[in-house]
DNA sequence: TTACTGACCTTTT
DNA sequence: AAAAAGGCCAGTA
C-alpha cells in the first residue's frame, strides 16, 4: 500500500503531538484513532514508523504503566528518555500513569 | 503472491 | 475472581 489507512494516519499523527513527559498506552492511541482493538498495530506502525516518520516511540507504553519491549536494552534505553524528560519509575519499568498519562479525549481536540 | 508474525488490549468463559 | 481467546493492520519472508 503506498497510502497507509486511514487510522494509521491518525495513529502517526497523534503519537506525533505527544507532549513531553507524557505518555500514552497503546490501547488508548488505538481508541483514539478510532479501533479500540487494534492495539496491537499501534505498536507495529510505531516501530516501523519511527524510523521514517521520527515518532516519538519511547512516549508510548502498556496500558499498565510499564515498558514491554522485547530486548533489555531497549528497555532501558527507553527507560532512560523517559527519565530525561522528567519521569519518575515507581519500580523497574513501571511508571505512575495517572500522573503521566496523556489526557485528552479525541484527537479532534488536537 | 499468500501466509505468518508482531513493542497489546478487551471481552468472554 | 483468574485465565483464555479473539481482534485489528502492516510489514517481512
Amino acid at each position: 500500500m503506498l497510502i497507509p489507512s486511514d487510522f494509521t494516519q491518525k495513529i502517526i499523527n497523534i503519537i506525533k503531538k505527544i507532549p513531553e513527559g507524557k505518555v500514552l498506552t497503546y490501547g488508548f492511541i488505538a481508541k483514539l484513532a478510532g479501533n479500540p482493538r487494534a492495539a496491537r498495530q499501534v505498536s507495529w506502525i510505531l516501530h516501523s514508523s519511527s524510523k521514517k516518520y521520527n515518532l516519538p516511540w519511547h512516549r508510548v507504553i502498556s496500558s499498565m504503566g510499564k515498558i514491554s519491549l522485547k530486548s533489555i536494552e531497549d528497555c532501558e534505553y527507553q527507560k532512560n528518555l523517559l527519565e530525561q524528560e522528567g519521569i519518575k519509575f515507581i519500580d523497574g519499568f513501571n511508571l505512575d500513569l495517572k500522573e503521566y498519562l496523556w489526557k485528552i479525549n479525541s484527537i479532534e481536540e488536537m
